[in-house]
Formats: structure tokens, C-alpha cells, sequence
DNA sequence: ACCTGAACACCGTTCAAGT
DNA sequence: ACCTGAACACCGTTCAAGT
């Protein structure tokens, strides 16, 4: 057990983490518009000015919440696919929905991981790499589908293009508001997800 | 020729009008965080209160802004899908094309349409009509491809999904940051929609 | 080294008042 | 009917000053 210290101490000992907390919390509850580095401080119990010493902009707390989502999202992904049978496609299918269930789970996180891009490259460096290792998760699964015979004769490159934003473009979907919401929308993303991956016999080509 | 007043009148005429090409400007030129009621007001030349007389609230100039954005993409896709054979396969990689070229376009735009969902389902409703119109395109490709043969089997509303959730995730990653920007982008989105659409002969199933 | 309080220039929104 | 100016409660950011 940690002890918590009696008396309120002049530093606050963890206040990055802490602020990461409540960024979160503020993003999950409110959205994007609610977060603030003057609302995060008030959360965590210190001034508004006391943010910078660990946040040099608003711009360096973003990325830091977006570093966070995507190694959510890559752990996710790979638990999915770890429950899964070997059967390559239904690895892939597995994986793509549990980025679906990743974006309805927190909407407002996989947006701001995906909004503008932050800075010029390398302005974030671990931010890109949590990016990086969420991507290859898709990769390996697009590996397990070459060794399968799915795809083998295409450019993994682009195979694994085709991959991530067919995941991709189905998760920002279904957290849009632009589709009617009365179907069963997991289940659709299931099923178009199978049919990119499972190749349909009667195309005449 | 529209004969322009020659002093300035007391009231502006096409205020609303005027706000959303202000708008479409802010957003060009600045991102989503540039765009504010005030700076607004301020390129048109009115007082920020002004505003309030022709959007409520903030949120909907906003479903103004996306709806015009909706209608764009439409045009775009259209347009696109005209100028290509009548082979259905290749109209659908244009029309997929037309979405990720209107990212690369207007990326702050794009993000704006496709944000956190605004108000309630019925709030806004010329914003949706122009989204469902937009929808429709690709519907219209699902359909041609269904006649061709291409997954004539399956179910058409699983195919639309696919065949958005396609074209909408390349184009979000293509104006995300989250790809490399070494590679030529277009090209390899190009090459991923058609891989989609092409089925591959040597699946084993 | 880390935190605070006050200050500045911005927001969205409201409202009494003007034309 | 439409617009203005002042006001309020918020922001992000800075900075001299405190511990």
C-alpha cells in the first residue's frame, strides 16, 4: 500500500501522471471541447500556472493523451487477437473490431488521436512511436495473412494500407453521428470487416 | 454585375452567407482552433453580436459549415465517377479516390464534418440531408458494382459499409500525421482501393 | 526546482440599448 | 428586424514573486 502523505505537501510529487488522469477523466466525460489545462489544474488541486512546468503547451498535454490512446489501442488490438483462433482472417476480423470497440468505448480519445496533427514530425517522438506500434499490430496481422495465401501476391505495403483504413475508417464511422443509429452497428462493422478479408468466389475476374 | 452599394449600410444584406465564407476561410487557413464566432464577425466586418441573430449558438454555424462541406464532397465524388469508364470497379477506386483527394484539400474541413456528433438526431437537419446525399454516392457505387457481379451476393448494406468505411479511413490517415510522409500517399491509397475492390484469385477459400 | 497570483489577450454568450 | 457596446465567465500563456 502507498501511503497517502498527512498534510497537503508544497509539491505535488506526481503531477504529470496526475494531470494525464484528469485529462482523461475531463475528455471522457466532456469531450474535446471540455479539456483544458486550466480545468486538468483545478482537478488535480494546483494553479493553473503550475501546468507549465510540465506541460510547456497545451499542444505537449494533446500529445501526451494521444501517446497514452494509442498504446490503449495497440493492447486492445492485441488482446483481441490473442483470443482468437489462428485462422488468419478471423485474427485480422478480430483485431479490426476491437478497434471499433476501442473508438465506441472512447469516442472523444481516438478523435483527438487523430485530429490535426501535432507540431512537425519529430516534435513528439514518442507519441509517433506509440503510433507506430499501434500500426504494427495491423502489420503483423497483415503478415499472418500473406503466410496464409490472403493477399500474398499483393504489396504488404499496400495490403496494409487497405488494412488499417478499412479498421480505421469503420471506428471514426460509427462515432461520427452520420449513421442512422437504429442498426446494430457493431455487428455491421463485423460484417463488412469479414467481407473485406474473406474473398468473394463469384467476381468475374 | 451585381452593383455593390456604394456606402456601407446599416444592415449587411447576406450576413449568414457572408459568416460561412468567412468561416471556410478561418478553417483554411488556421485549423479548427481559428475558427471562432468573433474572428468571424470580425473578417466580415460586424460586431461579434451580430452574429447571434443569424447562428444561435456556435454549433450551428459549425453544421453549416459541415453541411456545405457534405455537398462538396458529393460534388466531388460525382464529378469523379463521370469522368471514368464504365467499368464499375474503377468507378468506385474514382470515387473512393475523389474522398481522399478532397482530404488532402480540405483537411480541416473534413475533420470538422466528421467530428463529435452535433446536438441531437433532428437538430440539424439540412446537415444531415446533405450527409445522406453524400452517402448516397457511394451507395449508387455499391449498387453498379452489385449489377456487375461484384459482391452480388452479399448483403448491399454491408457492402456500402465497407465501401465507406474504406474510402473514409484512407482518408482520414492520409491528413492525420500517422503515416510517413516519405511514401506517396495518394498513390498508395489508390493502389488499397483498388485492392479492395479487385477481388484476388489466389484466396484459398 | 517547483508552485502561486496577477495580468493580458483572447473566447462564447447575454442583454439592454440604439436604428 | 437587425445591429452595437458593455459585461460575464471562461480560455492559453507569461512573469515576477514566493517556498
Amino acid at each position: 500500500m502507498i501511503q497517502q502523505p498527512a498534510s497537503k505537501p508544497y509539491h505535488h510529487g506526481d503531477l504529470e501522471s496526475a494531470l494525464l488522469v484528469a485529462a482523461l477523466d475531463l475528455i471522457a466525460k466532456g469531450g474535446l471541447d471540455a479539456l483544458s489545462l486550466r480545468a486538468a489544474a483545478r482537478l488535480v488541486g494546483v494553479s493553473h500556472a503550475a501546468v507549465y512546468r510540465h506541460f510547456p503547451k497545451k499542444e505537449h498535454l494533446v500529445a501526451r493523451i494521444a501517446q497514452e490512446g494509442f498504446i490503449r489501442l495497440a493492447a486492445a488490438m492485441e488482446m483481441a487477437a490473442a483470443q482468437v483462433a489462428p485462422d488468419a482472417v478471423a485474427r485480422m476480423v478480430a483485431t479490426g473490431l476491437a478497434y471499433v470497440d476501442f473508438a465506441q468505448a472512447h469516442p472523444h480519445h481516438l478523435r483527438l488521436m487523430f485530429g490535426a496533427p501535432l507540431g512537425r514530425p519529430g516534435d513528439f517522438p514518442d507519441m509517433e512511436r506509440a503510433g507506430q506500434a499501434a500500426r504494427a499490430v495491423l502489420d503483423t496481422r497483415v503478415d499472418e495473412l500473406r503466410e496464409a495465401g490472403v493477399f500474398a501476391t499483393q504489396d504488404p505495403e499496400v495490403v496494409a494500407m487497405a488494412a488499417w483504413g478499412q479498421a480505421h475508417g469503420l471506428a471514426m464511422l460509427l462515432i461520427s453521428g452520420q449513421l442512422r443509429s437504429g442498426a446494430n452497428l457493431r455487428d455491421l462493422a463485423e460484417k463488412a470487416l469479414t467481407l473485406a478479408w474473406l474473398r468473394d468466389p463469384l467476381v468475374p475476374r
